[in-house]
DNA sequence: GAGCGAATTGACCGGCCAGTCAATTCGCTG
DNA sequence: CAGCGAATTGACTGGCCGGTCAATTCGCTC
C-alpha cells in the first residue's frame, strides 16, 4: 500500500493542504495580510481554525506558503518560455507576455503578490523580508537578458540593475491596470504596448 | 488681536497640528498603516494620546491627512513645472523629474504613498478608497499631456490612458529604487534614464 | 462492534490597541 | 493670586484575533 503514492494519510494531507492554501488565498487577496483573519479562512477552507495550525504552524508562514507556491509557479512559466525564444527581444517578450498571463489567469494570486512588494518599504531596516530571495531571481533574470542583449548589440549599452527594475515595474504596472480596473483588453495587446515602449519609446 | 493672523489660539492649533502631522507621517513611514500605533505617534509628537484625537478624530483620518498634505505640496510642484514647459518631451521630463525630486526629498511622504496605492487591490470592492481623487487627478495630469502631444505630433498615436498609467508607474519605480535601495544616483540620473527609455526604447 | 490512535473541533485565553473621559494642569483675566 | 474655562493627560475599557488544547469524532483493525 506503500507503492503508489502514499495513498490514504499521505493524499488527505495534501488535499487539506492545498484546500487550506487555496482558501488562504482568496481571503488574503480579498482582505489584505493584516486584515484577512484566520477563522475566515478555516471557514473558507471547510475546516475549524485549529486545523489551520495542524497544516502551518502560523498565519505569517500560511501567507508566505500561499506567495511562494505562485511565486515558483509563475517563475518556471517563465524561465520556460524565455528558453525557447531566440533573439533577445523575443525573449524580453516572453517575459512580460508570460506574466502578464499568468496574473491573468491567477488573480488572486496577483493581489497578494502586488501588496506584498509594495510592503517592502516599511519593513524595517533589520528584518529581511523572507520571500526577497523569489524577487531577486526574477530580477537577476532580467538582467542578464539585459546584458545578453548588450553583448549581441541588440540593445544599447545601459545601466543594467536599473533598467532591469524599470521593465520589471513596468510589466507589474500593465498587470495591475488588467486584474484592478478590470481592464479587458487582451494580454497580446498590453505585450504590444510595453514592448514597444520598451523598444522603440513613444516619441516620433 | 484678531487682526494679524488669529493669535495664540489660532497658532497653537496649527502648531500642534503640524507636530502631530509630522510624527504621524514618520511613525506610518516606518511601520506601515496597520502596524503603526496611535501610542507611539502621540510619544513622538510629544504629547498624550488623547491629544491627538482632540486633533484628528481617528487613526485613519490621521492618516489622510498625511497622505493628503504630501499628495497636494507635489501635485502643485509638478504642475507649476509643467505649465512652464514648452515642448511635450520637456512637459513629461518636469513630470519625471519633478516627482522624484519631491520624493527624494520627502522619503517618508513616499513611503506611505506607494504603500497605500498598493493597498488599492485589497480594498474590498465596495469602498471607494478615500484618496483615489488626488490619485486619479495626477493620472489625468499624465494623459493630457499624452493627448496634447499627440495632437501636436510630437509622440505616436497611442492608448493614452494605458499609457499615461506606465508611464507613471515607470516614475513610481525609479522614486523607489532612490528611496526604498538607497540608489544615491543623482535625481538628474535617473530622470535621463526614464526620459530615454520613454523616448527611444532600449533597443539599436 | 469494541477498542484505539489519529485527526479534527471550537471554546477559550491573553495580549494588543483604538478610542474615551474623569482628573489634572495651564494660562488668562480682573 | 483667586477663579474659571480651555487644553491636556494617561489609566482604563471593549472588542478583536492569533494561537492553544481538552474534548470529541473519525476510521481502521481484529
Amino acid at each position: 500500500m506503500a507503492l503508489l503514492g502514499k495513498s490514504k494519510k499521505e493524499v488527505l494531507l495534501e488535499f487539506r493542504t492545498s484546500e487550506i492554501l487555496a482558501a488562504a488565498r482568496q481571503v488574503f487577496a480579498r482582505h489584505g495580510y493584516p486584515a484577512a483573519t484566520v477563522d475566515e479562512i478555516a471557514d473558507t477552507a471547510g475546516v475549524a481554525k485549529g486545523t489551520v495550525y495542524l497544516y502551518f504552524p502560523s498565519k505569517r508562514d500560511l501567507f508566505l506558503a500561499t506567495l511562494r507556491e505562485g511565486v515558483e509557479e509563475l517563475h518556471s512559466d517563465v524561465k520556460r518560455r524565455i528558453d525557447q525564444a531566440e533573439t533577445v527581444a523575443t525573449k524580453i517578450r516572453a517575459f512580460v507576455e508570460v506574466r502578464l498571463a499568468y496574473c491573468d489567469r491567477n488573480r488572486d494570486f496577483f493581489r497578494i503578490y502586488y501588496t506584498e512588494i509594495a510592503s517592502l518599504p516599511v519593513r524595517s531596516s533589520g528584518e529581511r523580508p523572507e520571500f526577497q530571495d523569489l524577487y531577486d531571481e526574477q530580477a537577476r533574470l532580467l538582467e542578464s537578458l539585459l546584458e545578453l542583449g548588450i553583448l549581441r548589440g541588440e540593445i544599447r549599452p545601459c545601466k543594467v540593475r536599473t533598467t532591469a527594475r524599470l521593465i520589471y515595474d513596468l510589466t507589474r504596472s500593465a498587470i495591475a491596470q488588467h486584474v484592478l480596473e478590470g481592464d479587458r483588453n487582451q494580454v497580446a495587446e498590453s505585450t504590444n504596448l510595453i514592448c514597444d515602449l520598451i523598444w522603440r519609446g513613444i516619441g516620433c
